[in-house]
DNA sequence: CTTTTTCGTCAATCACGTTGACGAGTTTAC
DNA sequence: GTAAACTCGTCAACGTGATTGACGAAAAAG
């Protein structure tokens, strides 16, 4: 009979596996100063850009927060503000070419793991692995804003 | 063809939801103000309680982290210091009867939460995702360092 | 045109981590 | 047996990433 308490360390440790791997490739891949939260804001600017206040919301944080994340994205060059012609109040975040690069890095590292998983386990079973978690997570329940959360 | 991408943030939405839960129903309990952070850190100091400095190991962060942490709890009334007899240097750090309490009550409701899963999924289903884990988990795996692993 | 709303930012604060330094207590070496 | 070396917990300063409140500028609504 399996202690309750496992199964949640279970899937944090496998979670926490992808993202140690994926940043060990990024950092040899030119991108040695990505950490897990800026990931997913890039994530969450994609590709056509965001506002901050509109990246506060993906992220689940305040637009103070959101700004301040944008800041730090800002130095180490993966987005860039520009003024929006059509609305003065609105500043637009978009991906630098080195913001686009780290993105298409991450999804095929992903797509490696996935078939490192698949090699070592079948493609079955993490299919079905797939299809269980899919069937307990809320619909909604791929959110970005996993940052902070955890100190929450 | 699965996405890459999705199984990370499957495992990590699964291991969010039990969190989640358990936070919201010990809150019921009358434990509203313990954070994922604390469950982790009470769980590292055990029912044998430990040294600031062995709890720091145990977490993953530097023993002055460990010991504002442990004043956290304290002031919450989760654990209490006292001096080692043995070792003048030494303060030891054990659960109050509210620290067992909610680890006892956590233990309870992660058993619960489990059969809920396999409830939905089946009870195989369960247990096979629970292997398929194992397998890919590293064997020291489950570590209790999760707190501020994120931002790091 | 005036009022209301929205947007981004500034400021102060808090939670939680870090490194460096330090006094007190223990252990080791001579 | 005492001097040196190490270990323990804590203090201080600082960095990061979040919060709320306030505020000016711009857009929308009346």
């Amino acid at each position: 009979m399996a202690e309750g308490y496992e199964l949640p360390l279970l899937l944090f440790a496998g979670f926490r596996s992808f993202i140690d791997e994926l940043h060990a490739e990024l950092a040899e891949q030119g991108h040695p100063d990505v950490r897990p939260a800026y990931g997913f804001a890039l994530q969450a600017v994609g590709r056509d850009g965001v506002t901050p206040g509109e990246l506060g919301r993906r992220l689940g944080v305040s637009k103070q927060a959101a700004g301040k994340t944008v800041e730090r994205l800002e130095r180490l060059g993966y987005v860039e503000r520009t003024d929006d012609p059509d609305d003065g109040r609105r500043k637009l975040v978009g991906l630098t070419p080195r913001g686009v690069d780290v993105l298409q890095r991450s999804a095929a590292i992903f797509d490696r793991l996935r078939a490192g998983w698949a090699e070592r386990l079948g493609a079955q079973r993490v299919d079905e692995l797939e299809a269980a978690l899919r069937e307990m997570v809320p619909a909604g329940g791929l959110r970005l804003d996993a940052a902070g959360w955890f100190g929450a």
